[in-house]
DNA sequence: AGGAGTTGCTAAGAAGGCGTCAAGCTTGAA
DNA sequence: TTCAAGCTTGACGCCTTCTTAGCAACTCCT
């Protein structure tokens, strides 16, 4: 399962690099733009869940941007600022951010608010509830898949095996592994139940079950997920 | 469409008066109590989109209630202080408030502020008086609902629950989420409940009770509300 | 080539979720 | 105090899912 992405965007190199470590020691994912411009491609490119936004920045302005970005998504949006005039933080929410800091701040707020944030993000745009693998695409909240054009439903256990295997691509999961995963702590030589579910699971998700794009037995040793590039 | 129903939650009275006249003044609807025991009810008798709660009330804190409130509802939560220390921002983020306001504030900040908590609500809660579903009316305010031609008379649990359900349509809600939102915080784990009123539910409300058309489960997640289109 | 171990596949029995009903219990109004 | 409405609890049957067993196909080793 991933974690949040955040996009932080600021023309000061160095309160890029402190957020950045920040954020990553949180377990985040982060992404970085030095403007507005930049901002906006990097949101047509990756996925988003929230944005760190700087008021004050050379170009485009951080309320245009805002307003910009607003307009056309639901990402979460904090934005940062030295000034702290009460006009400033209308402007700032009514572009469209959720939030709105003055620097300086101390991290645990910070991190407080982004953890505020991306609790209210409605649960479709945020990116740890559906993953898109090949033509497979996977949802966290219904346990649902979609594979190709139709609708699969898995039971627990098939969906649980898929989620830890997709958590994991291209890399050999031993049986051991995989059972102690999915089955508890307390199982690991019953190898037979992942010969029944990857069957299944094959069955449900590959066009081919029998000569599987996705689902790969590494011979002796477990199972693998196959991500295409 | 009405407009928002803000509930104001502080023990003195004149900030509970000065807010009251700010927000009728914006066209909000008000209600308000004077301690955390008091919002309590409100929240169960009332629909309530946003609340500002003061964090420091005689009785139950702000924090307390917030957090118990937050449990079990997805209200926007607004939480004001006189304050201004980073570790009690982050106790009330955390607690699942939305947004930290210090006193004094200016009102056009607040203002902007439950403007920008409002935008973020699911659009299904906020202010809907009567939703309409294919052949089904549900009057949120009068708590009844017309099904096909006939008045149905709901009981207080059958009704919260319908509510709940129909303030997230067409996304599986799990049984806890369900059990806690609509029987309290402490519940989670009587799955029962759930199987005898949803059952009663479709008696009362589905033209064939064992082929449901609206109120669909969702195997070994829970039940989903089925919007048609 | 033959045996031992591994994997794919199928199907039957066991376990558990869900729908349904009805009887006890609680609570508040008369 | 009595009564009725509504909530809680238990029982039962149906159905899905999990577990288990069996066999064929295959790989590795000698």
């Amino acid at each position: 399962m991933s974690s949040a992405r955040i996009l932080v965007v600021d023309d000061d190199p160095q309160i890029r690099r402190v957020l950045r470590t920040t954020l990553i020691a949180q377990g985040y994912e982060v992404v970085d733009a030095r403007n507005g411009e930049e901002a906006l491609e990097r949101m047509r490119g990756d996925r988003v869940d929230l944005l760190i936004l700087d008021m004050n920045m050379p170009g485009m302005s951080g309320i245009e941007t805002c307003r910009l970005i607003r307009s056309s998504s639901d990402v979460a949006i904090i934005m940062l600022t030295v000034r702290d005039t009460e006009a400033d933080k209308v402007e700032a929410l009514d572009a469209g951010a959720d939030d709105y800091m003055t620097k300086p701040f101390g991290s645990p707020e910070l991190l407080a608010r982004i953890r505020a944030a991306l609790r209210r993000l409605p649960q479709t745009t945020s990116g740890l509830q559906t993953v898109r693998v090949g033509d497979m695409e996977i949802n966290f909240s219904t346990r649902r898949v979609i594979a190709g054009t139709r609708q699969v439903r898995l039971t627990p256990k098939e969906f649980d095996l898929l989620q830890y295997l997709v958590a994991h691509p291209n890399v050999p999961i031993p049986h051991t592994k995989l059972l102690q995963s999915v089955w508890g702590p307390d199982y690991g030589d019953e190898v037979e139940y992942l010969r029944v579910f990857i069957n299944q699971l094959r069955k449900k998700l590959e066009k081919n079950p029998s000569d599987p794009k996705y689902l790969l037995t590494e011979p002796w040793v477990g199972y693998r997920f196959n991500l295409p590039q």
